[in-house]
DNA sequence: GCCAACGTTGGC
DNA sequence: GCCAACGTTGGC
């Protein structure tokens, strides 16, 4: 049998919705919430074992914070169904939901958060797409390179 | 299919 | 609050 390679990737989450430190706490939780139909694929072609990197946005400073790994997929989400929750999307149906998302589990919160402006320093534009001006998407892929560099940063 | 208008993300 | 960089919507 041949073994499937380990990606990674970077997920994006604002900490005051959810962060880090809940996913410390939690263990495990599924990435619920993305209505980004590239983001979606992007959890599509992820595979269990793969590491995620943990980005904080919208907050002071942004960076890296932490590492994950996918534990489950082809999760449907469960707030396109809730009337209730802000992710409600009135267009999906249960016969055949349109966003469905990974499980995660924690793996490692770092000492110290890699800052955005660290990141551009470390990586040139496209190489890690979360440093590209303007970058909106909320899910990426990481070079295995980059992800290696990531990682030996993280451990200084 | 084109494209203008509008909405969202997220750093600054 | 500003604005760049998209994604989405809807008229035609």
């Amino acid at each position: 049998m041949e073994q499937k390679e380990t990606s990674y990737w970077l997920m994006k989450s604002e900490p005051d919705a959810y962060s880090i430190k809940n996913l410390e706490a939690d263990g495990t939780t599924i990435w619920d919430g993305i209505r980004n139909y590239q983001a979606r694929n992007f959890m599509r072609k992820m595979n269990i074992g793969d590491q995620v990197f943990f980005y904080h946005s919208n907050c002071k400073p942004p960076g890296i914070v932490g590492l994950m790994e996918v534990i489950d997929k082809n999760i449907t989400d469960p707030t396109q169904f809730d009337q209730n929750s802000k992710y409600f999307d009135p267009k999906s149906n249960r016969d055949s939901p349109r966003w469905d998302c990974v499980k995660v589990k924690f793996i490692s919160k770092f000492k110290k958060i890699l800052s955005l402006q660290e990141l551009r320093s470390l990586f040139i534009e496209d190489d890690l797409i979360v440093v590209k001006k303007g970058n909106r998407l909320s899910i990426t892929p990481v070079k295995e390179e980059s992800a290696k560099l990531l990682i030996d940063n993280l451990k200084n």
